[in-house]
DNA sequence: CGGTCTCTTGACGGAGTTCAAAGCTAGTGG
DNA sequence: CCACTAGCTTTGAACTCCGTCAAGAGACCG
């Protein structure tokens, strides 16, 4: 819990009681690996904060195939926006790639929290304002390079997470099919 | 002015003298066609607020074809966030494709108008946390379905903004060749 | 009308997919 | 602690979607 009050306090300032109160109206989660935390058609009820862990976040597409959208790693929060926003069925799995550490904001006490707090109104809007930075590049890097550029680019980038993930996984998130990625390994390309 | 009050009024309320406050610090703008309200390089100072009319944001790549990265129509704030959260120079062009009229939301009046009236706080979180909804389906969507699946789609759902834009520029926003949308088109595909 | 945008058409090529099969690795239960 | 099996990765061949190039035909605006 403290990993979140920490992350909350690099954006706003909170009082002892908005922490006290914070305390009591979430609560920490221990996912082992593969455990679900929404299955498609499922309505999100909550957002969730990576303390520790991996999680993903997939849909099904109509071959059947899983389809990576995000990765929740350290720090971050997840969650089907659409779904969690409109009370709507989830087209989208969320699942535990490690055994994960998480805390679970619901929304069923997000007005609670918001009118007490009105600082954590104010840490979304950051968050959320730099979530939609990383959605707007991760759209450019989609449209800007090859999928043999985006998987260099992103293990330059993330050569530690790359190793922790199932290659599979990766490739899902990249757009790209399994048996190419491999052959990008390998030099083959 | 009223649309953008109208449209804040549709997630919160406001007072009379919030709406004064909002009246004293934006300013309305009126643009030509083709005229920019951010180039490459620039920092991004401001989000724009389509009252009416048509933005584009767009890159140039390194083979010198713009990219469209997002559309900006009526009641869509539209903004490059990395540039103007961080104070860093741009990637991106923003045009008007058509006459358009934007309300302007300065950087430098931000703190000013979110400390005085904490509604506007809840009216961005409310917002940037649709628009992370929007852009996660809008990975799914590229993910998922083909150049020509996307484009039969968009055309379904927005048949009267595809006739209003010029057809290389939709081609560029779905992420396909302007000769390419021209055989979907035909029906040569 | 003249020139600049914009759209169309066809030929060709390449990046990445799909399918199938085999080799490897790691987790789990006996 | 080993063996077995399910999960993961690799390889190659055939194929496909879509981009690139080039050239022409409209269409719109001054």
């Amino acid at each position: 819990m403290e990993a979140l009050i920490n992350h909350i306090q690099r954006f706003v300032k909170l009082s002892e009681p908005d922490k006290d109160l914070l305390y009591e109206m979430l609560r920490s989660k221990e996912c082992k690996r593969r455990e679900f935390l929404l299955k498609e058609g499922q309505i999100c009820h909550s957002n969730y904060f990576v303390v520790k862990g991996c999680l993903r976040m997939y849909y099904v597409n109509d071959k059947g195939v899983e389809q990576i959208v995000y990765f929740g790693i350290d720090n971050w929060w997840l969650c089907d926006y659409r779904s969690y926003d409109m009370q709507q069925p989830s087209q989208y799995y969320i699942q535990a790639v490690a055994a994960t550490e998480v805390i679970v904001w619901d929304k069923q006490k997000e007005e609670i929290i918001l009118q007490q707090i009105p600082a954590m109104e104010r840490y979304f809007r950051i968050l959320m304002q730099r979530n939609m930075a990383a959605a707007q590049q991760r759209i450019k890097y989609i449209n800007e390079f090859s999928g043999t550029e985006r998987y260099l680019h992103f293990n330059e980038m993330f050569p530690d997470f790359v190793q922790k993930v199932p290659q599979y996984m990766l490739a899902s998130y990249l757009g790209i099919s399994a048996e190419f990625l491999s052959k990008i390994r390998a030099g083959k390309v």
